[in-house]
DNA sequence: CCATTTCATTATCAAAAGATAATAAATCAC
DNA sequence: GTGATTTATTATCTTTTGATAATGAAATGG
């Protein structure tokens, strides 16, 4: 799909940059413009919205998943939700102004944005049509059989905000489910 | 952002193609594959899913917007949502393997696949960030706001699973609404 | 044009989820 | 290690929503 000669592959592995960052490390703000994205080497991440106060997770990046900002990473505007690493992590960070520059000088990379772009839309519709076409107790199930790491390595309020519910409602479908 | 000389321009204009159709009329069912995508120029469409025999609207689509089911046109798998038209239209049709054609004939193009991914990304990203940010009353107001030709032309009934809730309900918001 | 179907509202009842508080368990910081 | 904080569960109460049915209004299709 995207074949590249030894020039351009040079040029590609060179616009990411390695970082160590410790947990609970905000790599992007809300408010902020997301001027990076991040592809998890080791680690953990989330993307959240903040209401009021509140945290509303949006998602959870483990290893080898690529988290940012996507609305404000591709269009760079102010950004509405925060990125912030949930564990200690090992992080190859991607500038955009890199990524602009590198599409200039090879526009074959046009072709990376469109995949991007792609698999940030493809996440985002299956979770939204969960969220249309499901209860938050059909979410779970989908949810620990889809993505078992989540229960494993995310504290269960973080999760609840996730499944769009409550801590207090999660813990009831979870009694639900285990007396069934 | 795309520039186009004589020769590409007219390469591009050819791949979209005029047709007529009725009010109701299919143009991609559930569980085929959208092997094109509609330009709206008059007339109105709708994107919904299929929940056990009911209808659940995803978006409804008017004069000068572009619809088709994203996922099933991007990857030509199945789609699992149906495009339809709501009243008599007429469209500009943009068949993908024309489109894969001249991407290929000028990779200048895609930039227009990835314009088409990160609008439809974005389109979804404000979607659904109201599911999970705000209440069916607020998604409803918005909604007034923002998409004001929706309440005009499109029945009670199908607003009602576009903003997630029952008619009943629906009728119920508006009820609680107008008597403030 | 009229019969039939669809649509929006309202009422009633049941189920689910939110808010709040209490408690016990687990985790964290020092 | 221990005191303080965070976390998960449970109980109680309230609010919201869904399910269902009834009604009148509107739209549809011969």
């Amino acid at each position: 799909m995207l074949e590249l000669n030894q020039k351009e592959w040079d040029a590609f592995s060179n616009i990411f940059v390695f970082r160590s960052v410790p947990k609970k490390c905000r790599l992007t703000d809300a408010g902020e413009i997301a001027r990076e994205a991040y592809f998890i080497n080791k680690g953990l991440a989330r993307l959240y919205f903040l209401k009021e106060g509140e945290e509303i997770n949006a998602n959870f990046v483990f290893e080898n998943g690529f988290i940012t900002s996507f609305e404000s990473f591709l269009l760079q505007n102010q950004s509405r939700q925060v990125v912030e690493t949930l564990e200690e992590s090992e992080l190859l960070v991607l500038r955009k102004h890199k990524l602009d520059e590198l599409t200039k000088a090879f526009p074959k990379f046009n072709i990376f944005n469109k995949i991007m772009a792609e698999q940030a839309f493809f996440m985002l519709q299956r979770r939204a049509s969960s969220f249309i076409l499901d209860s938050a107790e059909q979410r779970y199930l989908d949810m620990v059989q889809q993505r078992p790491n989540i229960l494993e390595r995310i504290p269960q309020h973080m999760i609840a905000s996730y499944l769009g519910v409550t801590p207090v409602s999660l813990s009831r479908i979870r009694k639900r489910i285990s007396g069934e």
